[in-house]
DNA sequence: TCCATTGTCTAGCGGTGCTAGGGTCGAATC
DNA sequence: GATTCGACCCTAGCACCGCTAGACAATGGA
């Protein structure tokens, strides 16, 4: 029995080491670096193994989405929990969105911009996203104003930061004025 | 004499072809479908000879964005060339602009999402790109409003429609209720 | 008519994601 | 304790990728 258990707990860590590795690879190189020999070899082990252990590429990128799909949910809510009013929320929401893009461009990548074989906006959306997009609703929604679905402000102002940080990190915007850019969203879109 | 210029003008039409081949893979398979090997196969030449017109598949996919380019310029300044009202050229603007990525995924994605070796939002960008953002800036700058700069104005209306489109195409938000995300973002940003 | 230049092709390099098949090693059984 | 069996992992290789060197043919000018 305890052999079984040790066994699968090593399957579990080395599982953890590959979307580890995955990771910081990509944020290191960016995701083309991230090859299925290079991830191989970093985590000292043959290509075959990956697969094991995922089906391909694709669900090693999913892997991190998730992962950082949850972490990006702590991290709004981190940033908006102790701030007084719902406009000022919205702001420390925006700037803590942008952040955590800025800081992590490659997970950001993984969650809304590369193929990680997930569902979204669907009944069977993996829990980490469908948290991620609450956690945004929760601060968003309050500033929705009358008459407008709260779920559609907060696509709709997700959207217009999402553009922001695309458009700004493939170089077709430059990042200087990015903080006037985020007021003026928040300043004219949110209604308390 | 007249021979070079014949020969001059059919490399420059072979050019054409190799660019509008690409394009129409691309729009056709998605641009993972647009190999050299399959390009070379359709316009009927070898491979190498795509290399004696571009560096590399990173310029064919610049060449697509600048036609692209181009003519999303003179689809966006002809949605809004008829229409009266600032806040009603902005609507026009917004729904040429979505209609012309999703009619176009393939060119608006060489424009705006990969890399095809261009300057953007710089002083030697190519010509054609900075006319398309002319064009935007044309209405935008209209509804900057009292204290913002037209230009920035631009840069944030356009971020929020780029939003839209890749959020949207990436399957990260459901499509059914585009317009009404779009009536929001016109409603709230523009200002007369 | 011969030469030189231009143009195009074949073949191949090192890389990619992914997989078939063999071998090894450890756990369970007799 | 020996033996069998199964899980596990690796080597090797597939078809494809972007790109290029070098051979070859065709064409215009001397």
């Amino acid at each position: 029995m305890s052999v079984q258990e040790r066994k699968e707990r090593e399957r579990a860590g080395r599982e953890r080491l590959i979307v580890a590795t995955a990771r910081e690879l990509a944020e290191q190189q960016g995701w083309d670096a991230v090859t299925t020999r290079r991830l191989a070899e970093r985590i000292e082990y043959s290509q075959p193994v990956l697969y094991s252990h995922f089906r391909g590429k694709r669900e090693i990128i999913g892997a991190v989405a998730l992962q950082g799909a949850t972490e990006m949910a702590v991290a709004v809510r981190a940033a908006t929990a102790a701030v007084d009013g719902a406009r000022e929320r919205v702001a420390a929401l925006a700037r803590a969105y942008l952040d955590f893009a800025a800081r992590n461009p490659a997970v950001y990548d993984a969650i809304f911009q590369l193929d990680g074989g997930l569902a979204y906006a669907h009944e069977d959306t993996p829990a980490p996203l469908k948290d991620a997009f609450a956690a945004l609703l929760e601060s968003l929604g309050e500033v929705a104003g009358d008459g407008v679905e709260p779920g559609l402000f907060t696509e709709t102002f997700w959207a217009a930061l999402h553009g922001l940080v695309t458009l700004t990190r493939a170089g077709r915007l430059p990042p200087e004025n990015t903080e006037q850019r985020v007021k003026l969203l928040v300043d004219r879109l949110a209604v308390d």
